[in-house]
DNA sequence: ATGGCATGGTTTCCATGA
């Protein structure tokens, strides 16, 4: 079985790249962040013709996240039942006895802003999420865009971004809360090329320049982190024409 | 130097992203 995740930065502009990327790659289970499209407008026609199942929950202009999966997804639950949040940032589904959590976890701006707090907050409610999944599924999964770096080898320039959003210690220290409950890093779970990233900056040619970080993550449950065998980045679509920002990460699992 | 680029909506600028 294979599950990915891929902020997409808007459906309706990727879409196209979604079902290209979905040929080359018939993964199991797609998890996508950032639809930016309310429910009405969701495509799923095209994505049934491709052969997937789809939950979603969108909103307008901004967040939204889908689940695409080749195999019946039950017991879907949209948001955080024990947050209260006015963004689409969550959706689960079952599927194939594995419980797959979708997330797309807040930016934070800068340490400065409200918004910093409110990630910090939605963190908070997310690990009594995971916990309250964990209890009642052993094969849990979380993949999605964590906007969090959790080393300075995730980085490009740690001294550049030393301190900042999506590097700070409360925030790596939210990541490694998740590790504590049992969670494991499917991507550090193997050997890997270095300087290998999930997003680059649109600006200033970040990607030529692989001025990239690691902040898009799977990570997997004690029993399907025994079962996984490979964890890889694919940087294919980012070298496409009017890419999202963000590039697919790929979990197989036995 | 807080810019740079991309997206969607309130659309010819603004908010947001990371």
């Amino acid at each position: 079985m294979k599950i990915a995740t891929w902020n997409v930065n808007s459906l309706k502009v990727r879409l196209p790249q979604v079902l290209q990327w979905l040929t080359d790659n018939p993964v199991d289970v797609l998890c996508l962040q950032e639809t930016k499209t309310v429910d009405e407008k969701f495509p799923v026609a095209e994505i049934e013709a491709a052969g997937y199942h789809v939950v979603y929950t969108g909103q307008k202009t901004y967040n939204g996240v889908a689940i695409l999966s080749r195999h019946p997804i039950t017991d879907v639950v949209k948001n955080n039942p024990l947050f209260e949040d006015e963004h689409q940032r969550i959706i689960i589904g079952t599927i194939q006895g594995v419980r797959i959590i979708c997330a797309y976890i807040p930016n934070g701006q800068s340490l400065e802003s409200d918004k910093y707090q409110y990630k910090l907050r939605w963190l908070a409610g997310l690990h009594a999420l995971l916990a309250q999944e964990l209890k009642q599924h052993e094969n849990v999964a979380l993949l999605g865009d964590y906007n969090i770096a959790p080393e300075d080898r995730d980085v490009h320039d740690p001294v550049a971004w030393q301190g900042q959003v999506l590097v700070s210690e409360p925030e790596r220290a939210a990541f490694v809360r998740m590790q504590e409950m049992g969670f494991t890093d499917a991507f550090r779970m193997f050997e890997q090329p270095e300087k290998l990233y999930s997003w680059w900056d649109y600006r200033q040619m970040g990607f030529r320049l692989n001025r990239g970080l690691r902040i898009d993550h799977i990570l997997l449950s004690p029993a399907l982190a025994k079962r996984c065998t490979a964890c890889v980045i694919d940087k294919v679509p980012r070298k496409w024409e009017q890419p999202s920002d963000h590039t697919p990460v790929i979990a197989t699992l036995d």
